[in-house]
DNA sequence: CACGGTGTTGGTACGCAGTATCATAGTTGT
DNA sequence: ACAACTATGATACTGCGTACCAACACCGTG
């Protein structure tokens, strides 16, 4: 009986963890003190957590498989549907976590092993979204890519709602995080919720050869609901 | 006069680095080793570098300055091209290390530590790109997304063909560099010299009243060359 | 030449992260 | 009650990174 026997270590050792970064700074403590305030010994935290940088991130990898599964189960038809809201699955994620999330984004502001820390993860996100992408795309022209252009403008999206969350700098990052993703996949596919439509040419033509493809174009688009 | 006293000791110092993490692997040099070979003391090494990881990316802060000074220098008409040689300035840095890029890829692919070292720094390029891209746009609807989609996709789109080049996948990097750069930003602006024409519109009325928006906004286009 | 000043080098010691090993519980099954 | 298994914690060790200090240059000045 310790401190909470009830708590799990691995719970107690993250509170500890977070308590003394904002305490005395990631570097001015040490994995003794941490594991000293859990109330277990130095081996117990390295048996649970592989680096002191891993008892910040430790939901990581729950996360990359919640999305994962969300990619996987998206029919043809509703593949953009997936991607909105497997990025949203993260943004839900550390809008569940509240004060934590928020001392999170402290620390890897101020850390850089942290900071490198983090964005590695964030790349691999991208990473799995590419991954999915380039199979839905098929052979088409520069799939490849367009895959991971497409993935890191998701990405993007969310991270820049998030970091906006995370700064204070907005009350609904929900609704900030529907437009964000809007203009980020805009020139990608029509939702067909919102009867929008988006048409991109490039051409040396005149006019009214662009308008005669674009006509064809725009016909064809509403009759395939998407792309 | 320890080796060759000529070449400087931060030169043989990435030299030995690159040797023995080839031979030895990352985790299986120690500091001291690469110092020995280098022919200097591991204090002179830790004076040098930092870190045994920055021995790997030792031309980092160079590489950020030399983009700034590019995208500092842009006349607002002549951004878009700014933005594509900046970018192409570390693929010619790449290109130009040759074995020595290659292997650094070797290591980078391999070791999680050095991986997420290597896309802090990546963040860093990219970061660059936004805050310049951000000034651009005044105060644009979005302006702040805006600007970090539109450095997101060409720092995807550089490391697209740069990861391709470092694997051998392609003997022509430089002319993939432009495609990938020309698809990257292709809703995004009007390269004067191709004569595009790009045009974006979001709507949900029917098909003939986005045709007359969509020819007036083209003949509006074709008096302002660039966005 | 002697002299102190300055700057570079290497050696030693230290703190701490992370790994490996082993002894000691506590738990479960029989 | 005894054995097998698991979880825990203590100890020792390697190696990175820092701090400090001594040795050795290369200066110009007296």
């Amino acid at each position: 009986m310790e401190q909470q026997p009830a708590r799990l270590a691995k719970d107690r050792l993250v509170a500890a963890a977070f308590e003394l970064f904002e305490e005395r700074g990631f570097e001015g403590t040490t994995v003794d003190d941490i594991a000293q305030r859990a109330g277990v010994g130095r081996t117990t935290f390295f048996r649970i957590y592989r680096s002191k940088e891993d008892v910040i991130f430790p939901e990581h990898d729950v996360l990359l498989g919640h999305i994962e599964a969300r990619l996987a189960t998206a029919a043809p038809e509703t593949r953009g549907l997936a991607l909105a809201e497997a990025a949203r699955i993260v943004l839900q994620h550390y809008l569940a976590e509240g004060e934590l999330a928020r001392a999170r984004y402290r620390l890897t502001s101020t850390v850089p092993t942290l900071r490198a820390r983090e964005v590695a993860g964030i790349r691999q996100y991208q990473r799995l979204f590419a991954r999915f992408l380039r199979d839905w795309m098929g052979n088409a022209p520069d799939g490849a890519l367009r895959a991971e252009l497409v993935s890191a403008a998701i990405v993007t999206a969310h991270n820049h709602v998030l970091r906006r969350w995370l700064r204070g700098e907005t009350t609904s990052p929900g609704e900030e995080f529907n437009r964000a993703m809007e203009v980020a996949l805009e020139h990608l596919e029509t939702p067909a919720e919102a009867g929008t439509a988006v048409v991109i040419f490039r051409t040396s033509a005149g006019v009214d050869a662009v308008v005669t493809r674009l006509r064809r174009a725009l016909e064809e688009e509403q009759r395939r609901p998407l792309s």
